[in-house]
RNA sequence: GCCGUCGUAGCUCAGUAGGUAGAGCGUCCGCCUGUUAAGCGGAAGGUCAACGGUUCGAGCCCGUUCGACGGCGCCA
């Protein structure tokens, strides 16, 4: 038994070859059937003659429709006919499992393909996206690896709510009332004072209603948090971890992304460092293009893909105003409006990616800041114990998964980048 | 939360001035030994999202509800 990206390979040609998978397509002419046999490597064309494969095989390879499993042998040869030029002469096709009618056919909506979304996701684009999405978390799995990271496993589920919880899933826990997980921050943070440099890779889950095609209410949250690094080592961090995850998956998935139009090389070209601009010089540059912002605007979408529209490599944005962060970052000393923080923006339009800072320190600075935001410091105690035993400086970032796979792939719509996506509207198959 | 669009056959859609529903694909049957969205002949398949209203008559006009999709805000 041979993978079909084996059979591609042509160095079985003229030889016996066998294969197990699916029916892509299938056209039958009386006494011929052309059927293309798909499986996890790759598609490839199989013609089955009427008298050259035993009788009883005959009738079901032609009456086998769209996704039957079968198992074909036969001779590989050279055709320019075939797709691919490459087809298997089938001597046995076995039809180990037949299909009823495929949903999912060549005319295809939106809403058809979320429906059967448990079928779709044997599509080719599909199946691309879930390997370049393994390729890239190899690549940051293996990064940190190298750099001394303790991988650790922070909890989902969690109890403290903030004044404004309107953006956390609720749940019954057992005779209390608890809440899914919208980031690991605060437990990574917690360990860094054992294991120094830690990472994870968790389910968040955000309950707010957007509708947009950057967002899900579940996806995967890459986080890091690591003691003695400040903003600038943090960022560093972030151009190497990314360009790792595009590596592997330039490397790795090159047929993949090709299938969906991502030249591989305008993924290796992205080294560090990155640009970076501060938040003013954003607000410049904005408003020097027309948008109408000023001191405190956030950056939309519309700013975000202005700013990346015509860039091909990622950019840093810095040091944002304090009223459009959390109130655990670090203060910038050279100009207290604002944080020592960082956005990561991918290129073409994509948008942010990335949210990091370095930490605030200072117990009684984060107790003021609380208190200013109206926020109860009972559900903060023992975040600000950390503050209180050999508080030490740190940095930190998350890396919305999802969003740097729709980037890597040229996904129009978030949802695609994950097989089964949770927004507002669906949370089935 | 706000703005917009849509809901007709299994799928994708058309339905023109309100007059009792159509195509392509798929399915089923027949023919076809080189197809590439194969071809040819035939057949089956629809409470026009739901409910209410206007009208002699509603897929079409009006109202309500439900569902889906697109965009914004919020964020990763």
């Amino acid at each position: 038994m041979q993978s079909i990206k084996q059979v591609l390979s042509g160095e079985s040609l003229g030889q016996p070859v066998s294969i197990r998978g699916w029916i892509y397509r299938t056209r039958s002419s009386g006494g011929i059937v052309f059927a293309v046999i798909r499986d996890s490597s790759g598609i490839v064309q199989t013609t089955v003659k009427k008298g050259d494969v035993p009788d009883e095989n005959f009738g079901p390879a032609s009456n086998a429709g769209i996704e039957s499993a079968v198992e074909v042998e036969g001779i590989l040869a050279e055709d320019d006919r075939a797709p691919g030029g490459l087809e298997i002469r089938a001597s046995s096709f076995k039809v180990v499992a037949p299909s009823e009618p495929f949903p999912i056919t060549e005319y295809q909506s939106t809403e058809l393909l979320l429906d059967k979304r448990h079928l779709w996701i044997r599509s080719r684009e599909q199946t691309a996206v879930t390997k370049i999405k393994a390729a890239m978390l190899r690549g940051a799995r293996e990064w940190f690896h190298e750099n001394d990271y303790v991988e650790v496993t922070p909890p989902m589920i969690t109890a403290v709510a903030p004044e404004d919880s309107t953006t956390l899933f609720q749940i019954k826990y057992f005779d209390r009332i608890a809440y899914l997980s919208q980031s690991a921050q605060f437990y990574l943070e917690s360990l860094i004072y054992s294991c120094e440099r830690v990472w994870a890779l968790t389910p968040s889950f955000r309950a707010e209603k957007s509708r947009t095609p950057r967002h899900l209410a579940e996806y995967w949250h890459l986080e890091m948090e690591a003691a003695w690094v400040n903003n600038d080592d943090n960022m560093k961090v972030q151009e190497e971890l990314v360009t790792a995850m595009l590596e592997h998956a330039a490397a790795g998935c090159r047929a993949e992304l090709q299938l969906l139009k991502r030249d591989p090389a305008s993924l290796r070209k992205i080294s560090p460092p990155f640009d970076r601009m501060s938040y003013a010089e954003a607000m410049d540059s904005l408003q020097a293009g027309g948008c109408e912002v000023s001191w405190g605007s956030d950056l939309g979408a519309v700013e975000e893909r202005a700013l990346t529209k015509e860039r091909e490599t990622p950019l840093f944005v810095v040091n944002y105003p304090k009223e459009l962060k959390p109130f655990y970052m670090k203060e910038n000393p050279e100009d207290s409006r604002t944080y020592k923080n960082s956005d990561l923006l991918a290129p073409e339009g994509y948008g942010e990616i990335i949210g990091g800072s370095e930490r605030e320190t200072d117990n009684s600075l984060m107790v003021d800041r609380l208190k200013e935001i109206g926020e109860s410091l009972e559900n903060y105690q023992w975040y600000l114990d950390l503050r209180k035993y050999g508080s030490v400086p740190h940095s930190g970032f998350g890396l919305g998964l999802e969003r740097m796979v729709t980037w890597v792939c040229r996904l129009e719509h978030i949802r695609d980048a994950t097989p089964f996506p949770r927004t507002v509207a669906r949370v089935y198959p």
